[in-house]
DNA sequence: TGTACATCAGTGAACGCGCGTTCACTGATGTAC
DNA sequence: TGTACATCAGTGAACGCGCGTTCACTGATGTAC
């Protein structure tokens, strides 16, 4: 049965990813999502310690997803501007299209990305992959301060996203482009 | 009685405030609130329809007192590109020091800021705030798209003052300034 | 000054809800002989 | 092939909790005469 047993924990995943695409993370519950996989409560405990662990599991698979859709975009790119750019704009463009999910990503107050004082925890992969790119964007702008640049990026690519996802304004590609080349030619 | 009706008013307010600063708004429950004025939660609806107003009445409260804070701190200062420094300064600064209250006022999601997909609603005040520093900042800079100029300074600062409040990087100013002036050179 | 009454801020207890989590049990399936 | 037993995924119901909200009531205070 470890087939039906594993299938069962992708169905509980699948769900909970649909559930926060459609109502948000904060609408989610264990119940209703049993409920829409025609199960009890009782068994999700059998797959899962806590609905924490459910949403640990969850945040690592779409963390997952949306970076290998960011690198099949990026591969072909050599020029690390353009990369950059592009992964900037394929986030941003999911915070217009996909706002809860992305909300859920990037806020989700449960599983806390960054741990104490440290620089970001590398849990939430895009930071080590934006560093990447970062650290070639040197290669390039000789003068530029990483650890400056990445925050300015991140502070830049969260605040807008975050105007997006609540529909404050909308995704403007042409607005992105400047931003960051803005940042670049410091 | 009305002497201490106001009184009872402002006590709620005042204790939701500390609450807030000290547990962040998601922990606040109105029988907490209640307990620490020596008071039931019925004594509480005798002045407030829901949890829901007293969350807007907290949000008016201290968008009015940091509103004002800014307002005396920018006062003197004629040269609006320092304005805007000063005033970004000042709100970053707070979401180091106070990141509980900054994470309420600027993402609680029960007092939305925006309506639709119109542009940000004035119940913010800092919108309008932000707009005339920025409309000043067009006498000197004529080629500014004041939109664009508002949207890159506002997901700079909201997405700053998100990395900061969850101890992610801390206040830099030097940082602001860096950032502030490359939206101006473009 | 004293009495009868109205007002109304605040009490205290309950309502109903949905939540995460637990656990004794069931019944289908696989194994041993 | 048939019987006895072990396993264990999933059930179903409950536990305990804290929440926002409601409401009949109390008792202190102010008013009228």
């Amino acid at each position: 049965m470890e087939e039906h047993a594993d299938l069962l924990e992708q169905r509980i995943i699948n769900t909970t990813i649909k559930q926060i695409r459609e109502e948000g993370y904060a609408a989610i519950s264990l119940r209703k999502i049993a409920s829409q996989i025609d199960v009890t409560t009782g068994a999700f405990y059998k797959r899962f310690d806590s609905k924490a662990a459910l949403f640990a599991a969850v945040t690592a698979s779409l963390s997952h997803s949306l970076a290998q859709q960011v690198q099949e975009l990026v591969a072909p790119i050599s020029d690390p501007t353009e990369k950059l750019l592009r992964t900037a704009e394929l986030l941003l463009d999911k915070f217009q299209r996909d706002p809860h999910t992305m909300d859920f990503l990037f806020f989700n107050p449960t599983a806390q990305k960054f741990s104490g004082d440290a620089p970001p925890d590398s849990r939430f992969p895009f930071y080590n992959y934006v560093m990447e790119i970062i650290a070639d964007l040197q290669q390039i702008h000789r003068n530029l301060d990483p650890h400056k640049l990445f925050i300015q990026i991140w502070s830049f690519i969260q605040g807008y996203g975050l105007l997006i996802a609540k529909h404050a304004t909308s995704y403007d590609p042409e607005l992105i482009e400047t931003t960051l080349n803005s940042f670049l030619k410091a």
